[in-house]
This record gives C-alpha cells, structure tokens and sequence, in this order.
DNA sequence: GAGTTTTGATGTCTGCACACATCGGTGTCA
DNA sequence: TGACACCGATGTGTGCAGACATCAAAACTC
C-alpha cells in the first residue's frame, strides 16, 4: 500500500518542506491542501499527523499548519533522510551519515567480538574474503554487494538494535559512493586485508584488534570523502536550556 | 496540545505494544479500538498512521491492524525510546544508548576541537570547570545539571544533526544514572579532570587529545555501568530485508 | 487445483458540531 | 486623548457519524 492517498500527500509535502520549497514558519491551510492535491480532509488530516511526528510540522488552532524549521526534524527517521538524500542538502545528508558510521563502526567491532553469534562470525570471515577476491578482480557490483553485506552483518553482531538500524543508511551511503564515482575500480589492498582483519578479529573475539581495524577502515573512509563536501555548511543546533 | 484524543491513543497504543501487552502478529481492529478508547473513527485511524510510521504496526485491508515484532520499529524515534525505558527492557534500552553515546561522543569532541563556534567553545570551557567545582563540593543536582548541559554543548557543538539530536537521549541516560544511584556523592577526580580536558582541547582546536579524552570518559562510563545489565539479553537483528 | 465469487476489513469522502487561540472592538480609567 | 483590560466575533483545527469504494483473504465452484 505504499502508494495510497495518504501515502502520496505525506511524501508530496515531506519533499517540499525538506527541498525548503516550504520554508520554516510557512503556514498552510487543511482546506487548501485539500483542492491542491485533489483530495479529501480524512487524507490531509491523516498525512499531517505523521509529518507532525515527524516534527516536520505544527498544527495550532486558528492559525493553520505550520513548517517547522530543520532543528526540529528527527534526523534519524529513515524518511527524513530519504527526503534530505533527495534534495540540495543531499551533501551535509551523507557526510552526516558517513560521520555517525565512522563513530559506530568501530564501537560494533568491539562489541560484535565480544556478544556476536558464531554463525555470523563465521559469514563475516567468509564475506570478507570474497570482498578480497572481488576487490582484485575488479568486480564493481559484485564487491558493493558483499561490501554492503558486510558492514550490515557487523552492525548486526554487535547486537545494539540502534547500530543494528543503520543498515538501510549505510547501504544507501556506500551505494551513492561508486553511484558517484568516488570509488576507484580496484579498492585499496590495505583496505582489503582491513575488512579481512575486522572479520578474523571478531571471529576470535578479539575486540581491541576488530576496533581498530574498523577504524582503519572508517578514517580512511572518511579521508576518501571528505574533499567532496568541504564547502557544505555546517548547522549548529542550540542547545535547549 | 499534548493531551488530545489522538495523542492519547498514540500514547495508549504504543506503550502498550512496546511493553509487550500487544505482542507481535497480535491483530487489531479499527472498531473494536474504538470502543475501547472510546473514540471516534477519525482519532483511531490518525493514531494508527503514526504508529505505522513508527514502524509498530502495519495495515492490511480485510485482516486488519497488526502489531510488529520489534526488530522493526524504529529504535531512534524518541517516543518509541521513552516508551522502552518505561517497560520492562529499560536496562536494555539504557544499554543502547550508552553504547551509541561512548561510539558518538569522541567523535563529536574531534568535530567540535574542528568545527565548533569560538563562543561555544568558551561555553564549554566554563562549564567543564563549574563542573569540577561542584564535583569537589558534593553538590549533586547542580552537577548532574553541568553534566548534562556539557555533553548536551558538545553533541551541539560537532555540527552534526544528527549527534547533536541525541542530546535528549544522552540528558534521559544521564538522569537515569543518578536517580538509581549509580553516581557518587563525590565523582571520581579524573573523570573530572577529563572533562575539563575535553573542553580545553576543543578550545585550542586539539581534535586528537579531544577525541582521546572523550574516550577516557566514555570508557570509564561504561566499565562503570557494565555490571548493572549484564543480565540484559542481547538481541541479534537478521541483516535479510 | 485453478478460477470465481463472496466477504469483511481498511481506504476515502462528506457534512456537521465543537473547542479554542487570535484578533479587533468596546469600555474603563488615568 | 491615550493606554489598557476585557470580551465577543471569527476562523481554524479537532472530533464525530455515516456512507460508499476498494481490495485481498477466504470460501466456493467447477
């Protein structure tokens, strides 16, 4: 049902108010929306509920439906950041994303060595492998495939159902990378034998090792990346007292 | 506004569920929640949108509402973080949080000693010392206060969303601390110094010896907690989507 | 077993009554 | 005359009730 009524408004105004077609303080009317997306109040009243959650939006009596501005966007909803990865602040979106990944990656190495299940260590291992074997012959799918794999495996071991949700925005920053051009044909052999150390660490449970492989991994990563959003803007929130 | 029928619904519904009263694959019916909440239609069907973008429950014509297991709800969402440290997986969530601070919080003092606003880092500076000064004289609230509002400057201060919105998570852990008197009448000396530290080194712009002494903390933290839910069970959430 | 019909739940629409924040007018007082 | 408090009018979200549309599970037919 992802292409209901409501669905389709809730998307409509996500994107716009994300984009800053609909600046912050803008105030619309439920009556307007409804003859400007052709549908009924339930389908409004229902859309801007869920922006509202969202913090996208503020409803007040007399007044209307208020656009919040971005400090009150929940940054970790996935469709906040869908919203973001699809407007001009598509840049600050993945350098915050590939920031909280380098924070995180490294701390569920550590915790994966320590709490992961045999099973996934043992994919892990495997996966790195194959990751080596892709990265030297070239395989550009194949290698982004079992990349995605295996990070998704790591945050998933280390058994913290929040690193375990970042999968999704991990996928989606390691995908934009080579979308983007920004990852050379053959990977980097020292980050190969990283990958493979990551996984073979874990799997003896040495965690100090599995950090700082990872974080091998994450700064170099980030290092990689970083020239290409220097000049975005950074938004200090205040802090509320 | 916070008290509307809607709101309560969601209020009722997703405490409900997170506690486990409604466990997952249990099957809901718009009607029957009707007139238990003994509200109308509209209210219900607000409610339900918001908990399905919560990822609680999904809808499906002719079967009805049903509950989801909590591998997929959102683990960020604030309201889905308050509703777990009201239920019986509080050590649990408590456990999560404090492991994405001690990952996230050397990161953002790297950022901040790179990033910040010169009157933050001023800020910071004079609220690691009040700190120490309140430590040393026992004065309990006021330092939980400094406390908080020191990681809430430095969270702020990396220029990054989505660290910074965990300010509320980090005040709620924080609290949580010292209300089940896990925290000294008198902190340790060192941890106190390492704050100051902290704050010093973002100062000056020193983002290793920030990042490192942020690190001191946060391990310590940790090793300080870890005993109090050892007994937590861990849950593995499969990497298949 | 494959195809068809029935059924029952959500999805969508509409009209109405109510709550209540804001605005503007009125009256009072200095 | 001007400043201020009060108060009612107005407009908007909130909540309610009922109808019909839609569509997928379940029952039925062949």
């Amino acid at each position: 049902m992802t292409s209901s009524l409501h669905h389709r408004a809730i998307e409509n105004l996500g994107t716009r108010i994300i984009s800053g077609e609909l600046p912050a303080g803008h105030i619309m009317l439920a009556e307007k929306l409804e003859d400007e997306l052709k549908v009924s109040r339930s389908v409004i009243r229902e859309a801007v509920r869920v922006l509202q959650s969202l913090g996208l939006v503020e409803t007040t009596k007399r007044v209307g439906i208020r656009v919040l501005p971005p400090s009150r966007w929940n940054p970790f909803d996935p469709q906040v950041i869908r919203w973001r990865l699809a407007s001009k602040a598509r840049g600050a979106q993945l350098r915050s994303l590939a920031e909280l990944r380098s924070a995180v990656e490294p701390a569920a190495a550590e915790l994966a060595a320590q709490n992961a299940p045999a099973p996934l260590r043992l994919e892990l291992v495997d996966v790195a492998h194959a990751m080596r074997d892709a990265g030297h012959r070239g395989e550009v799918p194949r290698f982004l495939e079992l990349d995605i794999q295996f990070h998704s495996l790591l945050l998933s071991g280390s058994g913290n159902e929040m690193f375990a949700n970042l999968m999704g925005q991990v996928a989606e920053t390691l995908t934009g990378r080579t979308v983007h051009g920004l990852m050379p044909d053959h990977p980097h052999e020292a980050a190969l034998q990283w990958h493979v150390d990551v996984a073979e660490a874990i799997a003896r449970g040495d965690a100090g090792a599995a950090r700082e492989a990872s974080d091998k991994i994450m700064r170099r990563t980030m290092s990689q990346m970083s020239d290409t959003w220097t000049e975005q803007p950074r938004v200090f929130i205040p802090v509320h007292r």
